[in-house]
DNA sequence: ATTAACTATATTGTATACAATACAGAAATT
DNA sequence: AATTTCTGTATTGTATACAATATAGTTAAT
């Protein structure tokens, strides 16, 4: 969990461009909202040239809208947006599938087995959070593994988007054992190098995901 | 066509991160090499200010990868980036398809025909660059009609990297009439809000012009 | 009272100044 | 000769200074 301007990243610019991206997106900023450089800055205890410098990357991910000479409001992620990313993410994690299957070394493959062991270990036990946490990093693997940069960071930035409410979702009563099982079978695909199942389980597993996550409180 | 810094966009970073992204897709930077700060703001007559700001986007884009106090290095788009992209689009398009089918307003899709009979006009006339331009609207006006913003922002930027190639391939011969058509059965079946047919004949489109760049010589 | 012009202030945009870092090449040491 | 240490230089990282712009509030004109 990133958090302040103390640790994380490497460069000044970057830690705040991950902790400005961390707010908006647990809502500490909400839309509409104005972020004023001086006051981020001082809040910071840093000068405008790094805060603006992440600001200009908010912007490219249309986090934030800028209107020169006037300010940056922030946009964030709307509901909509994330049952957007659901469906994108079922058109193309086939696609996923197949290439990381077709380009994964062992040594993901057995990086994605112990990452599933830890998972079916956390989840027993209960610490959903660190079982969110491994989901990550789990398809995190999977992307990489399929060596295309469109691709990954698609799908990486939208992971990314998502996390508070996969986590949120992952806490949904049965939910937790739904998912474990369900990458298990991911784990299993993979193994066998098996692309049509491999495809057929990650997809299934995304609308899963998805269905569980409209079935939410809207708040 | 924008180029140099004196027009295009409104503020200096913007014009400046036009132009660099514009150079890199067009290989006048070659991935590997390393852009300065001090050398390109001399080269623009601009202070390093701007500069700085602009490639903080193309590093977000990772259209160029940087190194905490050692320099900024071009990535660039590859051959195997640009085949990654249509097999994603091949993916994708579908949705935007259908979403755009049912949230389209009769503004748009009377814009959808306009641009339509300039293609044919301009098809006619043999004036390809000018086809390839209102290709890119043409698609771009798909993509805004989804009203979905993570599948406009996928969309839109892939369009633009690949927006070179596409040119070239749409001067490969018969390749101008075989699109033109392919854009008339869109039009056709957007008219009709016909989903299934849209889908398809969109999907379609872009397998054919992935084919037909696949075909380009790899220079 | 309404509108227009002006002024003050807040904020962003750009340039410059200073600090920290990385690296190459020279000098020193073994 | 090989290795280490030093030192200078180029470059990036951050802070500050200055310029331009937008907006709100005030005054002036009708």
């Amino acid at each position: 969990m990133k958090r302040g301007v103390s640790q994380g990243g490497y460069s000044l610019r970057e830690k705040i461009f991950q902790k400005l991206r961390q707010d908006i997106l647990d809502g500490k900023y909400k839309a509409g909202d104005s972020l004023v450089e001086m006051k981020l800055a001082e809040e910071m205890g840093v000068s405008r040239t790094p805060v603006r410098e992440a600001i200009r990357q908010l912007e490219l991910e249309r986090l934030v809208s800028s209107i020169p000479n006037k300010g940056v409001f922030v946009e964030g992620i709307t509901r909509q947006d994330i049952e957007d990313i659901y469906a994108i993410r079922e058109c193309m994690e086939g696609l996923a599938a197949r290439w990381a299957i077709e380009r994964m070394d062992e040594k993901s493959l057995r990086e994605l087995e112990n990452i599933y062991d830890l998972m079916e270990f956390y989840t027993t036990k209960g610490d959903l959070d660190q079982v969110g946490e491994l989901n990550s990093q789990f398809h995190d693997i999977i992307f990489e593994s399929t060596k295309s940069k469109p691709l990954m960071q698609i799908l990486s930035d939208f992971q990314y988007y998502i996390e508070n409410i996969r986590l949120a979702s992952l806490k949904a009563p049965g939910r937790a054992m739904q998912s474990l099982i369900e990458h298990k079978a991911i784990v299993q695909a993979f193994k066998e190098r098996d692309i049509a199942k491999g495809e057929k389980v990650l997809v299934e597993h995304i609308s899963n995901s998805r269905l569980n996550v409209e079935k939410m409180p809207k708040a």
